[in-house]
DNA sequence: CAGCATCCCCTCAGATACTG
DNA sequence: CAGTATCTGAGGGGATGCTG
């Protein structure tokens, strides 16, 4: 009843600058390095990776694996229950798709169609 | 920045701390005057109503229709294309039900690992 | 390599007051 | 009734430096 809606329990888990780049990289490649990961995405600091990847271990999302060796290596990979996002993900991804097209078409006409991409989620 | 995906473009949508209640507001009442929908959301000011109202409009996501009288009467209601925000929200609202259940187990019962394969999450 | 510790800025959102 | 207009504080996020 004021369980109103569950939405902004998903949104929590999704909502920050880069947490949806992490989780896409991870649905990816099934295991990265720390490293590996702030490689892959462009302009994150190692503030942000850290926490964000914090965040989403907290929250069950990402397993964090660490070696004990010199030097460190740690590697991150999403968990069973995070796949679950799978579908929340993919939802919301091609609703954004379409929504592109939408304010393309809408706002103006002389708009050149979007060129096709190649790294989509599944 | 990135265009390796678009779940971006529908966090800009939904983010906000109150634009999905909004939603959930209109989506179950077909047509809502501002003061229902204040009403309607505890909490929310005037302002935050307004300005969230205002991006979902910008965004055609809902519709607005302003009665020329005294006293003012505004009506918001979905457009036909927001409407197609609801397939993400029930996957959002329905994997979030999940997670505080998961949550819940989790913190109740530390010591047992959760078989993550047995599951109807999704 | 994979971080933590600081400092700082800027946006989001709350409170309050005013208006056609 | 349905909004604007301001002021303000909290914290999300950036830049930089240090460390086991």
């Amino acid at each position: 009843m004021s369980h109103d809606c569950r939405v902004d329990t998903a949104l929590e888990i999704l909502v920050g600058k880069w947490k949806h780049h992490i989780l896409f990289q991870l649905m990816k490649h099934d295991v990265m390095r720390f490293s590996e990961l702030k490689r892959a995405i462009p302009g994150i600091t190692q503030k942000m990776l850290t926490s964000q990847l914090r965040e989403l271990e907290a929250n069950g999302i990402v397993d964090r694996k660490v070696y004990a060796q010199v030097p460190p290596k740690v590697e991150y990979m999403m968990t069973a229950y995070g796949e679950s996002l799978q579908p929340v993900l993919a939802a919301m991804h091609e609703w954004g798709e379409k929504h592109v097209q939408y304010l393309q078409s809408r706002d103006t006409n002389k708009q050149v169609q979007r060129p096709p991409e190649s790294n989509d989620w599944i």
